[in-house]
DNA sequence: CCTGAAATATCTAAAAG
DNA sequence: CTTTTAGATATTTCAGG
C-alpha cells in the first residue's frame, strides 16, 4: 500500500508544501511529469497520509492575536491517567496552538496564541492553577516570531541532508 | 486597503484553515454567499495579507524526521548584532521548523525536526557549540505531539472566544 | 456590497502505447 | 511511465441590481 516515496515526489511535495495551488500542469512541468502522474502520485500521497491535509495559514495578528506565548509545564504525578487529562485539557483549549510532551526538565511545551496577557492569565487560571497536577509552569513571552510553520525539509534528491 | 473583516470573513477563514480544497461554491454555501463573493473575498484576504499562505501539512515522519525536540538556548551577549546573527542562523537551518525569540529564562525557542539524535547532536555543534555568543543550552526530547499545526482561533461571529 | 451567467482553466479518469 | 481525449468541476471575469 504505502509507496516508496521517490525524486517525483520529493519535487512535488516540497512544492505544495511551498504553495498549495500551485496547479498539478505548473507542479508536472517542476517534476517533469504529466499532469497525469501528478494527479496520481498527489492522491496516492495523501492516501498513504503523506500530505496529513492542506491548510491555509492565518495571520494571528489579522484576527486579534497579538501575542504568542511558551509555556513549560511540569506535572506532579507521572500517572498515565492524569496525564492523559491534561494532555486531552491541553488539546481542547483553543488558544493552546501546540503541544508537546517533552522528557527533560518538563512534562509539557505549550505554545499559545492569546489576544493579550489578560487571557492568558485566564487560560493559566483554568488550565493550570485550576489542574491539581500541575505542579509549576513557566511563562516565556515571545517577543518575535523569528520563524513560524510547520514546514519540513524535503530534499529533492531524495538524500538525507 | 486592509478591509475590516466581517463575519463572512470568519466563516471562510475557518474553513479553509480546516480544509484549503474545498471549492469556493461550497465555501459559499457554508457562508450564504456567492461564489463570486468568495473568489473575491478570498482574493482581498490574501493581498491583505491574512491569509499568508496555501499550504499542505506533510507528515514528517514519512520523509523520515521521526524525532522532534524543543531547545531552549541562552545568549551570551544581548548586543543586537549578535542576537540577529543568531536568528540568522537558525532561521536558515531547515531542521528548525520552528524559532522563537522570547523573554525568560532564556532567550530563544526552537523546535527541531530531524531524523534521529544524531543528526541533533551534530546540528548543535555548530549551531550552539560553535557559537560563541551560546552561553547555555537545553535539550527537551518529544514523546508526543499532542497537537501540532499553525490554527489560529476563528470565531465565526467575529467575537472573542 | 451583492448575484447570476458566461468564459476560462483545471481536474479527473479512461484508453492506448 | 507517457500522451491524448473528453466530460465534470472549479475559477474568474463581467454585466447589472
Amino acid at each position: 500500500m504505502t509507496n516508496k516515496i521517490d525524486s517525483y515526489d520529493h519535487v512535488l511535495l516540497a512544492a505544495i508544501q511551498d504553495d498549495a495551488r500551485l496547479s498539478q500542469s505548473e507542479l508536472g512541468e517542476r517534476a517533469n511529469l504529466s499532469t497525469a502522474a501528478v494527479n496520481r502520485r498527489l492522491k496516492q500521497l495523501a492516501k498513504d497520509g503523506v500530505i496529513e491535509r492542506y491548510t491555509a495559514n492565518i495571520n494571528p495578528k489579522s484576527l486579534g492575536y497579538g501575542l504568542t506565548i511558551v509555556a513549560e509545564v511540569k506535572a506532579e504525578s507521572e500517572r498515565a491517567d492524569l496525564l492523559d487529562e491534561m494532555r486531552e485539557g491541553f488539546r481542547a483549549c483553543r488558544q493552546i496552538q501546540q503541544c508537546y510532551y517533552v522528557t527533560g526538565d518538563c512534562d509539557f511545551v505549550l505554545i499559545f496564541l492569546v489576544q493579550d496577557m489578560d487571557q492568558y492569565v485566564e487560560l493559566t487560571r483554568r488550565l493550570f492553577h485550576g489542574n491539581n497536577n500541575v505542579k509549576a509552569f513557566k511563562t516565556l513571552v515571545v517577543m518575535d516570531r523569528v520563524k513560524a510553520g510547520m514546514h519540513v525539509p524535503v530534499d529533492k534528491s531524495g538524500e538525507r541532508s
